[in-house]
DNA sequence: GTGAAAGCGCTAACAC
DNA sequence: GTGTTAGCGCTTTCAC
């Protein structure tokens, strides 16, 4: 631990007054020179220009946009980086390839629970200053009176906030229970996921009515809830797979949690799909590389980032956007799921 | 196309001054009860608390790291949000957890191809407001003396810039190199990547050290440029395949080009694995998803992303930080290879 | 215990 | 064509 003195002073970045001093005119003549302002002499632009690119200059981002409107920088705000919302990322970054808009994604504070109402405080942060509008993943708060356009994936409250994007989550539960119904398997448990956010109910919803629509009595001593978190799941995973007459198959309501009940099932002896099958929902990068590998309901999560970057791009034109748009889930069927044992 | 008026007008966000006013006191007030700092009357805390929460008001991030010096933020700057610095990003975020630290990841202008010097632009940006360090992925050019802390990772210079993360590059290469001699193949092209990006330089490294080792000539005809871009891989991969003497294995620099090798081969009707073994660089999520699913050599890319924010906050708390950090690379065989044909 | 005033880096009117 | 001035939202001396 050194005195600041000890470290190599690092060169502090060069502000327009430094390129105004340098260049001999006023702060107000480089701002226009960097702006591409006209009523510059030529001579005097040519000046300038110069010294910014000796010392290097470029525009703050945190003082124009203070001072300015509009930033270019649309925002995407997370509780944190985790595969769900990279993936959104990455189809937000390509869709925003050529529109002349920067990407920024802002988590909030980072800890083991994503603190209430971190994307209000969030919004509350950037928008106005910084980001000309916004995309907010999973958020489970209802969000006040935005000051900037913006638009949710997964919401917690379906309709009637902002603009939202989801993926069929009825139907993705339906394609998952009937690819178990079809493999034989008739007791069939639910993981469900966190009761805050919409698509949680839905997933269960899906389950219930596959059950329904099989003719299968609905055991609520067979749902247990998981958070969509591993850890829960795995405990939840626990207390169901040590009774007696255990389920043959989970539908875990999505991949994190799957890989709960695996781990759980490979704890207890039970091999999967062998002994179990397991089923979950999302298709993150993981469900691709695990052990084995696992059969899920995909949501085009690339596409919803691209569609969400589109419903914002139409809302900063000015122009109406489609209130929600809804993408269809898919099958992929792995190797974690089997004919139930006989 | 409507007016503004149309449009539900959006609630402007609360400043502190609005707070101000609405309590009754003065901004400098607001601004001590909003920090905690003493010197203020419980009463008047109280009455200025409760304005705050009614308003939702949360102070602009913008506005106090332009006054301020720490904003307790992180900036991760990337070109663009692919699936290689998404993996980083998702180390990172976990090993920022419960560090205080927020996030903040800058994409500059997306373009087809980022603009020469992005990463300079997008550091004279962002430092100095806004962001107390930042880590760099993949910078090109050299940076400048920074104002802030910076860590960079797998960045063009090797050493002698700011501190530094990679994976071993010429070792992983021989992981791969091996596996394929292994597998009989003798006549092993190699599919380059961008010349201005130190690690192609040094996969190309390991894949002719490998050659020489094991006693093989280097066929310079058999090393094509990649780009690391699925496009041009692919155009390498035509000419190469075309030939009648065509090499029996592939070793591509990263994962994309592995792909447009595959790409090619099919369309050549040549059957990955058994006409033509290829195997990539990175073990990017598609590896393991695609058809066939691709034998690569693993980057810890989380884990470098976990190491370069560790790095970051030691020098952030002012401690010497190791200047260069390297991590193993290890070889995951899929389906992408098989023994040469006789 | 509280508020007035200065200023962070920048842009936009408006003088000159 | 150029500089002066005000002010974006906030924090921080420093008077009162």
């Amino acid at each position: 631990m050194g005195t600041d003195a000890d470290l190599s002073a690092p060169t502090a970045r060069s502000t327009i007054t430094d390129v105004a001093r340098a260049a001999g005119v006023s702060v107000a003549t480089v701002s226009k020179v960097i702006n591409g302002r006209d009523g510059v002499a030529p001579a005097t632009f040519q000046k300038v220009m110069r010294v910014v690119s000796e010392l290097g200059y470029e525009t703050s981002l945190v003082a124009s946009s203070l001072r300015r409107r509009r930033t270019g920088v649309i925002g995407i705000l997370v509780a944190e980086f985790e595969p769900y919302s990279s993936e959104l990322l990455k189809g937000i970054s390509a869709a925003a390839h050529g529109t002349g808009y920067e990407l920024l994604a802002y988590s909030g504070p980072l800890a083991a629970e994503p603190p209430a109402g971190w994307e209000r405080r969030s919004l509350s942060r950037l928008a106005g200053t910084l980001v000309d509008g916004a995309i907010v993943v999973t958020p489970t708060v209802l969000m006040p009176d935005t000051s900037i356009p913006v638009v949710a994936i997964d919401p917690h409250t379906g309709r009637g906030g902002p603009s939202t994007i989801d993926s069929d989550n009825v139907a993705g539960s339906h394609l998952a229970m009937r690819h178990l119904l079809e493999l034989g398997h008739r007791r069939i448990a639910h993981i469900s996921g966190r009761g805050d956010l919409e698509s949680s109910h839905l997933r269960e919803r899906g389950y219930r009515e596959a059950l329904e629509q099989a003719g299968l009595p609905f055991d609520p001593d067979l749902v247990r809830d998981g958070e969509y978190r591993r850890q829960e799941a795995a405990a939840a995973a626990r207390e169901l797979l040590a009774r007696p007459d255990r389920p043959t198959a989970v539908f875990a309501a999505n991949d994190l949690s799957a890989f709960g009940v695996i781990e759980v099932a490979h704890e207890l002896g039970l091999r999967v799909p062998e002994d179990l099958s397991v089923i979950g929902f999302d298709d993150i990068p993981d469900a691709s590389r695990s052990t084995p590998r696992l059969t899920t309901v995909a949501q085009p999560l690339g596409e919803m980032g691209a569609e969400a970057l589109r419903m914002l791009l139409a809302l900063l034109d000015g122009n109406e956007a489609e209130r929600h748009i809804r993408l269809d889930a898919s099958l992929v069927v792995r190797d974690s799921t089997a004919p139930a044992p006989a």
